[in-house]
DNA sequence: CTCCTCTCGCCAAGGCCTCT
DNA sequence: AGAGGCCTTGGCGAGAGGAG
């Protein structure tokens, strides 16, 4: 919203058509790397700080540099003193009038000044008359209230991942263990799956590359020995560095386009391609002239290469494993819908699959035929038919299914695949979608409800049938857990900055990755006037960080660096202290001013919390090491959780957190100041190092149009039904050949249509489609035991 | 109960490799 | 380049089953 402070009074009559950068200007002003050209007499008549500079200064033409002062504010007071006007969004007006008085802007800073305690608002007060009659913007809305508890749980059954279960009291951990040894081997076996990201990713990643890397490719069992050689070298070769060529020049945004141009003319004819010339270096490395069959072989996989790169890149925008860029102001995540209205909306629902990630309509079929050589395909196929196949089966579509995407989420564009496809009036954004913790299915949070207690939840964990808010808790947490950080959060982490407190405590959360992070996260997903749970959570973890800084001694530890396992005898004596369970030794520090019973409680959870958001940033950053050690965390927290089992909240001096000070720790150095944000960010809420990047993307973006890719790689096939009369033509006709499991030859299909006998029943079909007809019939017939 | 989506078997139609 | 062979995939429709 923006607002417009007027300045009725201006002496208009002067000053109207002088405007910056005006001729006769006589003096600069320099902020933030811009240079304002202005008029002396101007900024001293309005301003009694410049009256004073320029009174001091003999220069003819001074040059300004002004400290501390963003430029967009500098423009706002220019343009109060030149115009008489600004337009300032309704956030800015404080840090502006601030400005003003800092300058003695006449107007805005006696505005300031002249406020009477009494008024309702400092800024609706009719002002000195002689100088500023009218103020025309409203009063800025009061800041709510904070709230000093944590929100109660929504009682319309509404699932919060992140503001679930933390004053409802302790949750028994122990609910969750199912009776059944078998069932729990099982969730076990799902459990250290899902762990395992990391393998299975990197499986995925490699024939993801594998896919990009040459067109089409098949996997190295559908291959012979030398073409798979083939492919081999060039993926190994030079794919990479490929990647790497296509991905700076597209950052650059320069070749892109000519590149892009040239593939158009590829279609034409291939003698034409001329993005080859770039590669031509690259493939030679990697031909022989020895085998010029082998050579031109390469050469041709190249130029598919490329082309499928350039493909890629103009219909997903980015290609790239590890940039994750999320274009600005447009989402291109999308979720799956059912088409309707068009007459023809029987679309099956695709599926991704786990072993090659691509997407499928029937994927257990195309798992039986293309992934049986898989351990994990073989043991299924083993179960036969029996209940355990379906759930396995499922599982490993919900797990394919999962793996995209978090791809998609990653990647920040694409199709989320959910459990059940929307139709087009459904009004949910990607970001309504968890996945079950159980299955990994997707789905929306109030369906999660529904399916957990059906589906998924162990029957010990819910005697009644009913799960309690405490599964559920949990049920979110774990959620979050497995999906990790879901892309970039600018927005809310301007938003959330801006409305922070400014102390110590802030001022730690804000320069540490994990709690920004945390924040954006929770600010995301609670309600505007919730904040204060956002506020709450940030600060608390930036406590316990502050506790364990000055424990150890090390004041530029991160709360990244610290959820490993070394540092968690310190992290739990960090809950204990600030929830008073342990006395602290600074009892009015800041660390000190917490002192609610149930806090380590809470703090516990918090901790969970942030571990999630660690272990979203692990697996963006595919860092093997950082995930098991943060799921190693979260296996040491549950186990502290378990112990809030018997807590009943008349026992305070249960002694609850048994903490381990003899475990190692790992000694980190001293970097030096965490530099995570600075001033742009501040006011940009761009993340600082994708900024760059991103802006060129953005800019690419807008001028090629960039639209969700469309999953389907092959063609839609043109089918036509064979009529009764063509299917008894070709059981009179090739009868004979079928039952004998002989392929026909085009010869007879000729012989056939020359033939005087030959009635014209399949004058609809070429050769062909008879061909195609005749050789499944075969097929089908071998098939059949 | 009705409405709707999903799954799966069947069919038609490729894709791609090898051979000639 | 065409033919033959093997393997795989999308569309369609029936029936299963979930949602309300």
């Amino acid at each position: 919203m923006h607002e417009t402070i007027k300045w009725t009074n201006h002496s208009t009559s002067i000053l109207q058509n002088v405007k910056i950068k005006a001729p006769y200007t006589d003096a600069y002003l320099a902020c933030s790397g811009k240079v304002y050209e202005v008029h002396r007499m101007i900024l001293s008549s309005c301003s009694g700080y410049f009256q004073e500079i320029f009174k001091q200064t003999s220069t003819e033409t001074p040059f300004i540099i002004m400290a501390n002062i963003k430029s967009k504010f500098v423009e706002y007071l220019l343009s109060y003193m030149y115009k008489g006007e600004v337009n300032i969004s309704e956030k800015e007006i404080e840090e502006l009038l601030d400005a003003a008085e800092y300058f003695k802007v006449k107007g805005l800073s006696q505005a300031v000044l002249n406020k009477e305690p009494s008024s309702q608002s400092k800024y609706s007060r009719d002002f000195n008359a002689s100088v500023i009659s009218d103020l025309t913007f409203s009063p800025p809305r009061k800041k709510k209230k904070t709230n000093e508890s944590f929100p109660s749980y929504s009682k319309k059954g509404q699932i919060n991942a992140y503001e679930p279960y933390l004053h409802q009291g302790p949750f028994n951990y122990q609910t969750f263990q199912h009776p059944d040894p078998h069932i729990i081997s099982k969730v076990q076996n799902y459990e250290s799956n899902m762990n395992l990201t990391i393998p299975n990713v990197n499986s995925m990643h490699s024939q993801i590359l594998w896919k990009e890397g040459g067109a089409d490719m098949k996997r190295p069992d559908q291959m012979s020995a030398q073409v798979w050689n083939q492919h081999k070298t060039v993926q190994e070769g030079f794919g990479a560095e490929l990647m790497n060529t296509l991905a700076n020049s597209y950052s650059k945004g320069q070749e892109y386009h000519q590149t892009t141009d040239k593939t158009a003319e590829l279609k034409e004819g291939e003698e034409n391609f001329s993005g080859e010339d770039s590669l031509s270096d690259l493939s030679e490395m990697y031909s022989s002239d020895e085998d010029p069959v082998m050579a031109s072989k390469i050469k041709k996989i190249v130029r598919k290469t490329y082309k499928n790169m350039l493909t890629k890149f103009k219909t997903q925008g980015s290609g790239f494993k590890g940039t994750s860029i999320s274009l600005q102001g447009r989402t291109l995540i999308t979720l799956s819908t059912v088409s309707k209205g068009d007459g023809r909306r029987h679309n099956a629902r695709v599926n991704y699959c786990y072993f090659c990630n691509s997407p499928q309509t029937q994927i257990w079929r195309h798992i039986k035929n293309v992934h049986k050589s898989e351990p994990q395909v073989t043991r299924i196929c083993e179960l036969k038919g029996s209940n355990d196949q379906k759930q396995e089966i499922e599982f490993l579509r919900n797990m394919g299914n999962f793996y995209h995407n978090k791809e998609v989420l990653n990647a920040g564009n694409g199709e989320l695949k959910v459990y059940r496809r929307l139709d087009n009036n459904t009004q949910l954004s990607f970001k309504d979608f968890i996945p079950c913790p159980k299955c990994l299915l997707f789905l929306s949070r109030s369906d999660l409800w529904r399916h957990y207690k059906y589906k998924c939840m162990p029957q010990s964990a819910a005697p009644n049938g009913r799960p309690t808010v405490g599964h559920l808790g949990h049920l979110l947490f774990m959620s979050s857990v497995i999906l990790g950080i879901q892309g970039n959060f600018k927005k809310s982490e301007k938003k959330v900055i801006t409305r922070l407190k400014t102390d110590e405590i802030s001022d730690i959360a804000i320069k540490d990755e994990v709690i920004m992070h945390l924040g954006s996260n929770l600010f995301e997903n609670v309600r505007e006037d919730r904040f204060s749970v956002v506020e709450q959570s940030m600060r608390l973890s930036a406590r316990i960080l502050l506790y364990v800084r000055r424990r150890l001694n090390q004041h530029y530890l991160t709360l990244y660096q610290i959820l490993r396992p070394s540092y968690f005898a310190y992290v739990s004596e960090a809950i204990d202290v600030l929830s008073r369970y342990l006395q602290t030794e600074e009892p009015n520090s800041l660390l000190a001013s917490l002192s609610s019973p149930e806090l380590a409680y809470q703090l516990t959870n918090l901790v969970r919390k942030c571990l999630a958001v660690k272990l979203g940033m692990a697996l963006k950053a595919h860092n093997e090491e950082d995930k098991i050690e943060t799921n190693s965390f979260v296996n040491s927290l549950d186990k502290l959780l378990a112990g809030f089992a018997s807590f009943n909240g008349e026992d305070k001096n249960l002694n609850m957190l048994e903490v381990d000070m003899e475990s190692e720790v790992v000694i980190v150095e001293d970097t030096g100041p965490a530099d995570y944000v600075n001033e742009d960010m501040m006011w940009e809420g761009n993340r600082v190092f994708d900024r760059e990047l991103h802006e060129t993307v953005s800019a690419l973006a807008e001028e090629v149009s960039i639209s969700p890719p469309n999953a389907r790689s092959v063609a839609a096939l043109k089918r036509v039904p064979y009529t009764p009369t063509e299917n008894e033509a070709i059981f009179k006709y090739f009868g004979e050949l079928i039952d004998k499991g002989q392929m026909i030859k085009k010869e007879d299909i000729d012989r056939l249509f020359t033939s005087p006998t030959y009635a014209g029943e399949l004058n609809n079909r070429s050769w062909k489609n008879i061909k195609y007809k005749v050789h499944n019939l075969i097929q089908k017939k071998n098939k059949q035991p």
